[in-house]
DNA sequence: GCCAACGTTGGC
DNA sequence: GCCAACGTTGGC
C-alpha cells in the first residue's frame, strides 16, 4: 500500500466536488514527473491526501483511495478540451489518469502553516521549497500523521 | 499582482 | 548537449 498527496484547485475541483461526485476521473495532469507517477506508482486500493491549493487557505482537506490504475486521460484526445494534446495517440497516450473514490473529508483541515510547525512532517516533499509537483508520494507516517491531525 | 522556483522549448 | 527565453505553479 502507497500513499500520495494530489493537489488541486478547489475553485476547479474541491473536496465537496469529490464528495458529491463520490468518485472521479483524477486527470488534466501535464508534468511527465507526475504522469511517471500517475502510470507506474498508484495501485489500487492506494491512500491519497487531497490537498486545496491556489486559494485562500491551502490545507490538507481529505482523503481518497485509488479505484483504477492509470489510463489514458480521455482529455487528451478531446480538441474542445483545455487539455488536449495533438500529439497524443489513442493506442499510446501520452498522459494518464486515475480513478479515485471519496473517502473522508477532514473535520480540521490542515493549513500548510499548520503542517510546516508539525515537526514530523519537517521533511515531507509539500513543504520541500519550489515543490511544484501536483502529485507525488509521500510515506505511511506523514500519511497518518495528516489523517490524524485532520480527522 | 508579485515573484521565486522549476519545467519546457528551441536556437545554436 | 548547452543555455537563454519563456511559461506555469503556487504561496504570499
Amino acid at each position: 500500500m502507497n500513499y500520495f498527496i494530489f493537489k488541486t484547485e478547489p475553485s476547479g475541483y474541491s473536496i465537496d466536488d469529490l464528495k458529491r461526485d463520490k468518485k472521479t476521473s483524477w486527470g488534466g495532469i501535464r508534468n511527465y514527473q507526475a504522469r511517471n507517477i500517475l502510470r507506474d506508482d498508484v495501485k489500487v486500493g492506494d491512500l491519497v491526501i487531497i490537498y486545496h491549493s491556489s486559494c485562500e487557505v491551502p490545507a490538507a482537506v481529505g482523503v481518497a483511495n485509488v479505484l483504477k490504475t492509470g489510463y489514458g486521460d480521455p482529455s487528451q484526445f478531446d480538441k474542445k478540451s483545455h487539455y488536449f494534446d495533438a500529439g497524443s495517440k489513442q493506442n499510446d497516450p501520452r498522459w494518464f489518469a486515475v480513478a479515485i473514490a471519496f473517502t473522508e473529508k477532514f473535520k480540521n483541515p490542515i493549513s500548510l502553516p499548520a503542517m510546516r510547525l508539525e515537526s514530523s512532517l519537517s521533511n515531507m516533499r509539500l513543504l520541500a521549497r519550489g515543490n511544484r509537483l501536483s502529485v507525488f508520494p509521500i510515506s505511511k507516517r506523514h500519511f497518518e500523521t495528516i489523517r490524524t491531525l485532520g480527522a
